[in-house]
DNA sequence: GTCTATAGCTAGATAGAC
DNA sequence: GTCTATCTAGCTATAGAC
């Protein structure tokens, strides 16, 4: 066989940008080609199933990313709660750019987007959830509050990425984040 | 001239409707025409700028509602401040269905929609913002404690009307107007 | 595995009858 | 003011050469 123009890694990069950018409507398979290097034609021959495929796989990447760098992490018993915390919002803050970029679960969580990936969808909010439920409950809160303050994390995570695009400002954002280490301080 | 099949009000009704759920890019104009009650080229003769002025009236249309139904009642002075608050809550619910709809103005920020319609966001966010400031205000916080309020209103209906959808389940949502109105007690 | 070329369709937008 | 009919461009998807 021929060699791979680029990897699975590279690929999924450039196809995870502009579907978030764009969402599932407003990303072309010529935008999604030329962000990743490959004709429309190839990414076909690796995604037999067209674009739905194209963002399932994307999806599966995300799950997987979140499993490793927010749940993975806060569901360890490496160091102590609040380091796992750190280290779980510096990963948020990369996966975000700061604020800058757009939420790809968020932008695919419309009604063309839910029909379609709905499961998957639910599935990542579940896995962040059960990681920040997780950390609640290493720091002596019981189980509903835990569950409450994960879901206040969601919550200001996905909202201040709204009010910050809006507004061209990233300190919501970043406020936010502070705010949630706040949050888990007793 | 002949008579007008569906008035303003109708029609505003119907195109925001499928623009919240759909996006920009999602909404074709079939969609907008089919929930509207008028065909393709009698949306061209009342919007000669085609899909991108229609977008731009239902934005003027929903900042005007901004204006009535937030700002408006929290820049006044009827009332108690807890009575404005109450009275705009529930505004919000009902413009939300409960937490069972998309904000249009969400919908609208990505990479598609802010190039075209940033600034018209951005002023609806800013209207709503200052409403919210004011009420904090009028309660006796200070001026940054009040704006910092404003934020996170808006952080809070906006980060739950994403988790209430994608979870499926409106209770982030109305948990979250609840805990709004608990923040503004002393 | 990647590419060029193209099929078939739907999009946004327009012309012109009534 | 609304409609039917139509244009062109771009879309998703496929065929087949290399």
């Amino acid at each position: 066989m021929r060699p791979q123009k680029v990897d699975d890694q590279q690929l999924m990069a450039g196809l995870m940008a502009v579907l978030r950018a764009k969402g599932y409507d407003g990303a072309s398979l010529n935008d999604l080609a030329e962000a990743t290097g490959l004709k429309k034609a190839s990414l076909y021959h690796r995604f037999p199933g067209g674009k739905k495929e194209i963002v399932e796989a994307v999806l599966n990447y995300v799950l997987d990313w979140i499993k490793q760098n927010i749940s993975g992490i806060l569901l360890s018993t490496d160091g102590k709660p609040q380091e796992r915390l750190s280290k779980t919002l510096n990963n948020v803050r990369a996966l975000y750019n700061d604020g800058d970029s757009i939420c790809i679960l968020r932008a695919l969580t419309n009604d063309t987007g839910l029909p379609l990936f709905g499961l998957q969808i639910e599935e990542s909010f579940q896995v962040w959830l059960e990681g920040f439920t997780q950390l609640g409950l290493d720091l002596g809160f019981n189980k509903s509050q835990s569950e409450r303050m994960a879901r206040e994390v969601l919550i200001k995570v996905q909202g201040s990425l709204i009010l910050s695009k809006a507004m061209d400002d990233l300190t919501p954002f970043q406020q936010s984040l502070s705010d949630i280490e706040q949050i888990y301080k007793h």
